[in-house]
DNA sequence: AAGATATATCGACTTTTCCCGATATCCCCA
DNA sequence: TGGGGATATCGGGAAAAGTCGATATATCTT
């Protein structure tokens, strides 16, 4: 994955969004409780907040997690999502000195 | 200008070129002496290294500026363009602990 | 004042992105 | 083992970005 495309990932205002909230699971996703949030935020919930179609969440989420800046884990029919922060400290370091 | 215009900036492999050219301006345009760099490098020597169009290169520009990551400044018939090293000092702060 | 040079802007066309609905896949459970 | 729920993928229409050639604007020179 090059840089470009990580930019590209970051180019979007929903998705921008997205990975703001996984900062704070608890804080943004209270409906999420019996599972826990090890493994981060169900698409679903993602969804409802978005407030965007089901299709488009899981494309924006699969845009995110090919630019590594999120990881997912399938558990049952799950797929949880959560931020990759070795990729922002990454990204931070690259903008700080690298571009 | 928001985070998401900033990222759109960013997401052209040209314009990444050209951010990158712009941090050693003395080695990448061997052929801009006489004016110095301290304004910058003007955009005539940007295109003819890019090998893009010139209304191309001046269009990218623009976009850079107005994503405040480079600043520009009208000497005579030329404008030069440097980066602005502010401006990627407080997106790695963003990307580190904003995003 | 006119021509030359550097840059910016405009109009058009192509490619990419956005976002949707429909459908497929995967997994659970009665 | 079949139905239902969660997610992924596909196909498409609308909007935005990429890129060009042509033209406009600004400035220098003579």
């Amino acid at each position: 994955m090059d840089q470009v495309d990580i930019f590209k990932a970051l180019s979007n205002k929903t998705r921008l969004q997205i990975l703001n909230w996984l900062k704070q699971p608890q804080e943004n996703f209270p409906e999420q409780v019996e599972a826990g949030f090890s493994e981060g935020v169900c698409v679903g919930q993602i969804q409802k907040k978005a407030g965007l179609t089901q299709s488009t969440v899981s494309e924006y989420l699969a845009t995110l997690q090919r630019a590594g800046l999120v990881k997912s884990t399938r558990v049952g029919q799950w797929t949880y999502y959560k931020r990759n922060e070795e990729a922002f400290e990454a990204l931070s370091d690259i903008v700080k000195s690298n571009i």
